[in-house]
DNA sequence: GTGGCTGCAAACACTTTGCATTTTT
DNA sequence: AAAAATGCAAAGTGTTTGCAGCCAC
């Protein structure tokens, strides 16, 4: 399958472990990496997908670990802090997805079936820096969020479409 | 000032006023113009801001308007669907702005002072129609947020930074 | 007159917080 | 032992909804 036909992105090569990463950060702030931190920290980087804080919840709880709502919420604010975590603000829930590990990249959202594509361009760095230059800002980040329909449901809904027309 | 310097850009001509636009949105879906609706598009196009349900709510109380925050959020939704605004998603509180009569644009985001900064780009357009069309998706829209910091704060900032260090 | 609207209050969904107890360093 | 984290429940936010009366068409 060629990488533009992947829903998710290749790994980027990193040297320490997630929770390697965590802890080191952790010890900066002069904070403690407890036993329900690893938990999460495991937990959310055994797969990579989206995700939001009630889904963690939930997975947690099913594969048979009880973390509360509570520090589920103030751990997921650490990790962004960290570097581990990035939050996607896709829709009004928060969702999050990895950030250490993995390439920076953007995301094209089927507003049909609701799924998310993740892509890599150059271009948007590119682009992001001239816009910023022009204006005077100093970037820091970016959020290149298209919405459209996916070959798949475009497919699905065309026919439909011309029927309605008769 | 140059166009580069502004924060919102110039209105585009547009042959109806957004009342009659929504007059027609309304009309077409079998559903009424109230006075509370009238107050509502006259407020919001009154002038061109970002605001959010709360600000809008307390907007109108100021100006001797009494509406529902009912009315308020059941009426925002309906402007969007019927083009008139835009849902900006900038932080978890949704914030709205002008759709109808003014150009398509993106945002810079000042996370010193949280001043958003309005531009037009036309290279956007071209990569996410490219973009979209690598991934077999038809695009409807899309959104291009820069974070940075901007010039006035860099400025207020550097300086500390400095002293900081010795 | 009918169907849609309004305001109110109550319900909701998501997230944060205060506090007594437990855990980590 | 000191400092910080946890879980619980309670309190916040921001937004939606059910309903009786009201209003535009």
């Amino acid at each position: 399958m060629a990488d533009a036909q992947r829903d998710q992105l290749a790994p980027v090569a990193v040297s320490d472990s997630p929770l390697v990463k965590f802890r080191e950060f952790l010890e900066i702030r002069g904070e403690k990496l407890t036993e329900p931190r690893r938990v999460l920290v495991r937990h959310i980087f055994n797969s990579h997908k989206h995700f939001d804080a009630d889904e963690l919840v939930r997975d947690l709880h099913d594969a048979g670990h009880q973390v509360s709502r509570s520090t589920v919420y103030r751990t997921l604010r650490l990790l962004v802090e960290a570097g581990l975590l990035r939050e996607l603000r896709l829709t009004n829930r928060n969702a999050f997805e990895h950030d250490y590990g993995y390439p920076a990249h953007d995301h094209l959202h089927c507003t049909a079936c609701n799924r998310v594509v993740e892509f890599r361009n150059e271009e948007i760095l590119r682009l992001r820096d001239a816009i910023s230059l022009e204006h005077g800002f100093r970037p820091t980040g970016h959020r290149f969020l298209i919405d459209g329909v996916c070959a798949a449901c475009s497919r699905a809904h065309t026919p439909r479409r011309r029927l309605d027309l008769i």
